[in-house]
DNA sequence: TCGGCAAGCCAC
DNA sequence: AAACGTGGCTTGCCGA
């Protein structure tokens, strides 16, 4: 069998034209279903809020929401943004709707509601072309400080999955007749690059034996063992397995799950007891980049961060984040792009009529003809695992999941 | 009418 | 809200 080495590898400029240009298929028929029913339920809702708010307002309207639920109602917990409204984001109308209060959590009903109407229901067919009856995005090679594409008109890297709801957008994505859509994705590369740059052996043990990592960090961490282990201790250690990617701080660790900031401080030193090379790296990576003005992926890329050395506290702070997570966010995207070049180069020489049509951070979505499937996968994995070859071994392997459906949120 | 900012929220 | 990183899109709002 040919080694992924020597398969043909293509400029990514190149690469990401042909994906622009092949376009993805989308099902207006469900979207516009869809957008019927969500209009249907968010006026159901609005009658609903105006009766809970004691007067007709515009529910688009953050400001016009704050004056009802902070000015004339009183309710708890009011914070303003940094221009002085009352803030009524989705964490704050979360504390009000735990306390038992109906407005709030009506609102965020039919705010969920609103943006998928609008954002994606009713926005995504406008972008259906003439003449091939696809939605072709325009990816950004240079936008990002970090290395990752963006995508943009329409953006097709911000798909709704956590929801319900948000799925039957994913669903209206679906491949022609006689194919399949395949979703490859890396599962938790940015930690197994995390484990790899700061080479922790029990981490890399870990992902080498195959185990639910997050379950790991908290048997580590809470001294409990993984066999049956409470669902709230896993949901803690992952995130903090999140925060530590993002630069963690106990404020932001408190926010995020909802406890004191003293609890949190003792889970981060936890963390970093159990972990110090961790806490060695991220310090090395501060003063790399102090020092240098930048930091480095594993394959070399540079990503600049001089305000790192700023006398502003705040943006000194924010930078010495961003240079925590360059590192680990710009490998993995270095790590896919390699991946890509070599892609269609690798299914030519498999004879495969694959087709590489979306990227979205850590996943690859293709369509392929249904008896070509089973050949696929593998080709498609295994470039993916191996992309880091042969400039960089990891200590750490790739696990790549692909699956093929009819659309991309059943193979997701 | 148009451009830009603010707020909010979708993804990884 | 955001003292948890990277993006893009929509709506409301305000001034030119």
């Amino acid at each position: 069998m040919t080694s992924v080495y020597e398969t043909l590898e293509r400029p990514l400029p190149a690469v990401l034209s042909a994906m622009e240009q092949r376009g993805v298929s989308i099902e207006r028929s469900m979207l516009s279903r869809l957008s019927g029913e969500l209009a249907q339920r968010m006026g159901a809702l609005e009658s609903e809020i105006h009766e809970l708010a004691g007067e007709p307002f515009n529910l688009g309207s953050p400001k016009q929401l704050g004056d009802i639920l902070f000015g004339k109602m009183q309710l708890p917990g009011a914070k303003k943004t940094k221009t002085g409204a009352w803030g009524t984001a989705a964490g704050v109308l979360e504390d009000l709707a735990a306390q038992g209060h109906e407005l709030p959590a009506r609102i965020l009903d039919w705010r969920q509601l609103s943006k998928l109407k609008s954002t994606y229901a009713d926005a995504l067919p406008t972008y259906l072309h003439k003449e091939t009856g696809r939605v072709h995005t325009t990816y950004q090679l240079a936008a990002t400080t970090t290395g990752r594409l963006s995508s943009t008109e329409p953006n097709l890297q911000n798909i709704p999955v956590r929801t319900e709801e948000g799925r039957k957008i994913r669903a209206a994505f679906v491949a022609p007749q006689g194919k399949k859509i395949v979703s490859a994705d890396y599962s938790q590369i940015e930690l197994r690059i995390l484990a790899h740059m700061a080479d922790i052996p029990q981490l890399a043990q870990a992902f080498e034996d195959g185990m639910d990592i997050h379950a790991m960090t908290a048997s580590e961490m809470f001294g409990v063992p993984v066999e049956g282990m409470d669902p709230q201790t896993r949901r803690r250690a992952k995130a903090i397995n999140f925060g530590i990617i993002y630069g963690i701080s106990a404020f932001g660790l408190a926010n995020q799950l909802g406890i004191g900031r003293e609890e949190a401080g003792q889970y981060i030193k936890t963390y970093f007891e159990r972990f110090p090379g961790i806490r060695d790296y991220m310090e090395e990576t501060k003063e790399a980049c102090r020092r240098d003005g930048y930091v480095t992926t594993i394959f070399g890329r540079k990503c600049h961060y001089p305000s790192i050395k700023a006398s502003n506290p705040a943006e000194r702070a924010f930078n010495e984040r961003a240079a925590i997570n360059a590192p680990i966010q710009g490998s993995a995207a270095d790590v896919i792009r390699r991946a890509m070049i070599r892609m269609d180069g690798a299914l030519e020489a498999a004879g495969l009529s694959a087709r590489m049509l979306l990227q979205v951070h850590d996943e690859l979505i293709f369509e392929v003809e249904d008896g070509e499937v089973e050949k696929t996968l593998p080709v498609i994995t295994k470039v993916m695992a191996e992309a880091p070859m042969p400039a960089k071994a990891l200590r750490v392997p790739l696990l790549v999941e692909a699956k093929a459906e009819a659309s991309w949120e059943e193979a997701h």
